[in-house]
Parts: C-alpha cells; sequence; structure tokens
DNA sequence: CAACAAATTATTGTTGACAATATACTAAAA
DNA sequence: TTTTAGTATATTGTCAACAATAATTTGTTG
C-alpha cells in the first residue's frame, strides 16, 4: 500500500477514495455512522440485538472498532448496553417517549423563538415551499411525501435558529423519538391536515418575527403531536410494562 | 483467581468487594466514571491531553476499555477527539458557552413548570433548607461554601420534575458548562446574593405550584447568570477565535 | 414427558502485539 | 543562528488471541 498524494480536487477511483476517507476518519467512526444510519433509517429495528462478529464481519473490521462504536451510540441513546449479554438498539417506551416529547417541546420552543429573531430570507423562502408542498400531500392525505417534509421543515428550523449546542441536543432527542417504534402507527394519515395547519402558523410566526409566539405554536405542535400519538395508541400514558432487567454495564 | 459466590448481605473484604464490582460493571464503565470524575471536578483541567498508555497505566487495565471510554466521553461532550493525535479535554469557549447556557436556560424552565406540578414536600423542604444555608453563605460572601448549594439545589429540581430523560439531557449540559473553565472567575462573590434572590423566588414561585413564574424565574436565572458571567469577563460574546483544526475522527 | 443438571457452544470482555501516524530530535545547509 | 531534511521515538489505530460469562444443547431422573 504506497502512500498516496492526491491532488486537492478529486480522488481518481472508489480504492484511493477509500484509502482518502480513512485518512480523516477512524473505523470507529464509520461504523458508528453506519450503525447510527441503519437504526434511524428503521433497517435495524428496536430491541434488535447487535452481534459484535457478525457486524465486524461485515463491515469487514475488527471488533475493537465496533465496540467503540457501541459505547458511542450507548451513550447517545440509540443502543442499550447489558453486560455480558450484548447491545441492543433501544426500545423507547411509552413513557419513555412521553418524557422525550416533553424535552423536545421545550427544544423546540426555544428553537422557534430563535429562529425568529434570526432566520433568514433563505431559509424562510425553504419553509414556505415546503408549507406548500405539505398542503398538497395534505389534501391527498399522503403520509409518504408528508413525513420527509416534517423532518426537514424542523431541520431547516433547527438550523435557522443559529445554535449549535442546541441543534446537538435537538438532534439526539429526535433520534431517540424515531426509535419509538409505534411511531408508525402515529403515521396515519389522519393528523396530516392539523400538522399542517400548526406547520403553516409557524412560519407566518416566524416571519413576523413574533418569537413569543412562534416558541409557543412549536411548543404546542410538539404536545399535539403527542397527543396525537397517545389518542391513536388508544392507551392511557401509563403501566405498560417493559424489560426491568438490571443494566449494570 | 476463584470464583466466589457471595452472601447478598455484605462482601467481605476489599479484594472481594472489587470483584463484585466488576462482576456488574465493565472496567470500560468504570474508566468512563473516574475519567469523567476527573474532569468534572477539574482534577484534568480543560485541553488536557488525555494519554491512552498512560491512563491505562494508572487505572491498571488495558488500552481497550480506556478508548472505549474516551468515545462514550467524546459523545457527552467532555473530550475532543482528533485522528492520530488523541483526546484532550473539551474546552469550551465563550460563543459555545454562550449558546449552552440558552439551552440550559430552555431545560431549566422546563423544569421549573414541572417540578412547579410535580415537586413533593420533602423536596420541597429540602429547596428550602438549602436556601437558608444560601443565605448563610449570601452574607459571609463565602463562595465556597455556596456553590456546592448551587449545584445541590438545580439538582434537587431536577429530580422534583420528575423526568429521566430532561434530567439526563440537563446533566450533560451542566457538564459540558462546567467546563468552561473561565467560569470559576465568574465563582467571584459579587453574585451571589443576586443569586440567591433568584433562588429564593423560584423556590416560592415552585411552592405556590405557579409553573408559568417558575420557569420564567428560572430561564432569567440561568439567563441572568450569563450576563453575570459576561460582564466579569469584560469581554463582547463573540469573536474570541478558537482552534479550528478540523477535527475528523 | 417434564424438569432439572451437566457439558458444550457461542458471545462478550480484556489483553498484548503489530501497523500507521504524528511528534521530537539531530544534523546538515543556508 | 535559523531553517530544513531526515531519522528516531512516542502515540494512536487496528487486529487477533485468550479469558470470562452467558446461552444452548444434551442427557438424566422423577
Amino acid at each position: 500500500m504506497s502512500r498516496i498524494k492526491l491532488a486537492p480536487a478529486a480522488t481518481i477511483n472508489a480504492h484511493e477514495a477509500a484509502i482518502d476517507v480513512l485518512r480523516e476518519h477512524s473505523l470507529t467512526t464509520l461504523v458508528q455512522r453506519e450503525l447510527e444510519r441503519q437504526i434511524v433509517s428503521g433497517e435495524l429495528e428496536a430491541g434488535t440485538k447487535l452481534n459484535e462478529a457478525e457486524i465486524a464481519g461485515e463491515l469487514r473490521v475488527s471488533r475493537g472498532p465496533v465496540r467503540e462504536a457501541f459505547r458511542a451510540l450507548d451513550q447517545s441513546g440509540l443502543v442499550r448496553t447489558e453486560k455480558n449479554r450484548g447491545v441492543f438498539v433501544r426500545q423507547v417506551s411509552l413513557e419513555e417517549a412521553y418524557e422525550i416529547y416533553e424535552v423536545r417541546a421545550a427544544l423546540d420552543a426555544l428553537i422557534g423563538r430563535l429562529a425568529a429573531e434570526r432566520i433568514q430570507p433563505a431559509q424562510l423562502q425553504r419553509l414556505r415551499d415546503i408549507v406548500k408542498r405539505m398542503h398538497v400531500a395534505s389534501r391527498a392525505l399522503d403520509a409518504e411525501a408528508y413525513f420527509p417534509l416534517n423532518i426537514e421543515f424542523h431541520a431547516i428550523l433547527g438550523e435557522a435558529a443559529g445554535n449549535q449546542a442546541l441543534l446537538q441536543n435537538y438532534q439526539r432527542i429526535v433520534n431517540e423519538l424515531n426509535l419509538y417504534r409505534r411511531e408508525v402507527i402515529a403515521r396515519s394519515a389522519e393528523s396530516i391536515p392539523a400538522s399542517t395547519k400548526d406547520h403553516e402558523a409557524i412560519v407566518n410566526a416566524v416571519a413576523k418575527g413574533d418569537a413569543a409566539l412562534a416558541g409557543r405554536l412549536l411548543f404546542e405542535h410538539v404536545i399535539n403531536g403527542r397527543e396525537r400519538l397517545h389518542r391513536v395508541l388508544h392507551a392511557p400514558p401509563v403501566l405498560r410494562t417493559r424489560n426491568t432487567r438490571k443494566v449494570t454495564t
């Protein structure tokens, strides 16, 4: 394997591109990203046991980097670790989801306030475009089209808030909520029109620069989402027993 | 090393106690905790390079668990990793601290609202006791006595909010803020009286069950703290250049 | 056949060795 | 003396082997 000096412009082929990637990223990071992608995308569903050797084999690395990636994912809440038993894709219970929603509401409210003060015209335009497309999806009750728009909407707002620390915490929270497997149920089309209305009102508040209003609307939007989810589940927000095995890593 | 079955009541000596600990916790976790303790306590100050072999030697473990602990600490924001160069105790810049304060204010506001609704009498009593002791420390301008009280005060409120997800995020944020090394400057006695007044008002609001007020007071308390810190630093909250080396682990 | 016990297998936890990279040092040249 | 090239050293990144623990299977007994 010879040391290759590449022109800054581009890599020559896939092999050298791979080397280039490794020069900047450790295997641990690459494994971490790949697992994160698989978990967030649902490719690995909640509760799945992650076998070190197996994953190492698939990704063509040794167990070391895999274990390190596990520690990072554990800390970010995407997996849980049980000593001598392994790591599992985290299952978020209904009660946990409820708690997390509360935190998300607070962060989203902050995002709303900051975005109202700091958003740039281009970002505002992107929001308006998304809302327009949301209306289309809403009229068709097209959940498949709607939900990517929803994610993008909140991502843009997060950016517009202009606070990296906030964005990072927010992203982690959103990832955790996405683990809540029953969320897919909430993707029932019925909640789309209400959600669209929320989004429109939020954009208007942000556009006006009304920080207090934008914050309040976003807070309520998240709580509304939680309640809609609750209603869909037909269950009281308590007492869903879950694995209580002592986790002592 | 013989396999020992211990009576559940107690361990017999230190050696067996150590074995007992290892049965429940991995070395990685122990290393992680110890490093976290050292970082949070300031024993390891911001910017310090953490040498894998050295730490492994001190803690009598191999580099594996140390590396795993590093990944967890990195994810929790206590260290930063530079590929092929090592990990360093994170240095929080002024701008970053500003951002984090904003997030903390939002979380503290949520804590205030929830605590006002859910706090239990015993917890309220503890808060009142602390405030009483704060007044003593305040009159004496005794910063050494005051700051542990401050930490405990917010910890109790965090508990009283009764939301684990919130508490975890809050704790991480607070840890990051404690990394802001210049904070020690803010430990100047001058801000103690104002801070004490804040705390007293917060307790009263929580005791009344006035969620909106408690939330607002806590939000302002945090922002006030940030502003006091800002004033002490005599510097504008922008433009302190910091290490921009590309971090690509 | 069910339930328990023992042995086997699979998996995780830990370690030490080797490879790759960066840092520190030395010496030669400007 | 300063700079720079080359070399040596130290440190991190990765891997593979070993140890410890848990899960599974098999065998035995009631």
